[in-house]
DNA sequence: AACTATTTATAAGA
DNA sequence: TTCTTATAAATAGTT
């Protein structure tokens, strides 16, 4: 939004960035203090400069909305007070599986794609400049390809380390249906 | 910034509101998003809409950011046995945010594969061929580039929905679609 | 800090 | 809700 147009990058020198982040931060403040105005909406940010200090706008208040938030995931039943740390695994667990659908729901979604693309890829068209098209998406093809298996062999890494978890506090059913798809 | 300047109090119509809401909350967090990106800064959001849904977007999470907010004074204190424990869970927390930033790569591989087909597949077998060929080119690649900048822009969306679901012990509704979108 | 040329966000409208 | 479009607002590069 300026002279001119700008990648969507971690700005180079540390110079500018710091003057990039002083003009950004103070207009998303700016965004959040509108947004609360007009609609009547909570809202609380926190920002980290590149430098590492703290920045943050609230309306009411950062902590009363940050409350609000946090009051939502409460656990009604846990009253020990050694369950920190089994509160932790419990999350994480529930992480994992979350994550796992996620991989899970992609994974289809992508053969799928791949099946799309054979289908009307193929019999369609045979000119010349399809195949320069063609060629163009099978590199598409490969990098999604490429990058699935990145994701599947991340799922095994983290298959041995919820095997940490899982010896901590025993897997709920889901999580182990899930994971030993894979 | 749009066809007429507003006031800048409390929109009166309820229906108008909840829209200014929805596309104001996109705004400030995709703005969010580029702060983080182009400063390298760690930014956490929160907002209650005027109805008292929540949404959040966090870089590299809420959570973290949170966290770091809230501890900024402290001083952690682990020399016990417990600490083994504590830096197999950090280990893992990490390893979490980068599958969920993996994941949310291939959904963008995946869109760019959607967007390139149906860029491709229509113009295509209608003109000559030579003049088809730059042209769909160009096409393809103007596609590709604007769909990378939507998804990017949906990528707080995402996170936001990723927090819900990590966090909330029930997802909302909303939290629900969202993440059933994906 | 100020100044603008541009880009981006968005209020209305469809 | 999603898309268009006319305008207001934000901001990148400069001074």
């Amino acid at each position: 939004m300026g002279r001119r147009k700008i990648e969507m990058e971690m700005v180079k020198d540390s110079s500018s960035r710091q003057v990039t982040f002083s003009k950004r931060r103070t207009g998303l403040f700016k965004k959040g203090n509108e947004l609360a105005t007009l609609c009547g909406a909570e809202v609380a940010m926190v920002v980290f400069s590149p430098g590492g200090k703290p920045y943050s706008f609230g309306h009411p208040s950062v902590e009363s909305v940050s409350d609000r938030f946090r009051n939502q995931d409460q656990k009604p039943i846990n009253g020990d007070v050694g369950s920190s740390m089994d509160a932790k695994v419990d999350k994480l667990n529930r992480q994992l599986i979350d994550l796992l659908k996620q991989v899970q729901a992609e994974k289809k979604r992508g053969e799928m794609l791949e099946k799309a693309m054979k289908a009307k890829g193929q019999p369609k068209c045979k000119a010349p400049i399809k195949e320069l098209s063609l060629e163009e998406l099978e590199k598409l093809k490969g990098s999604l390809e490429e990058l699935r298996e990145n994701v599947k062999a991340r799922v095994s890494e983290m298959e041995a380390s919820s095997s940490l978890l899982l010896l901590a506090k025993k897997p709920t059913k889901e999580a182990d249906n899930l994971a030993s798809s894979y």
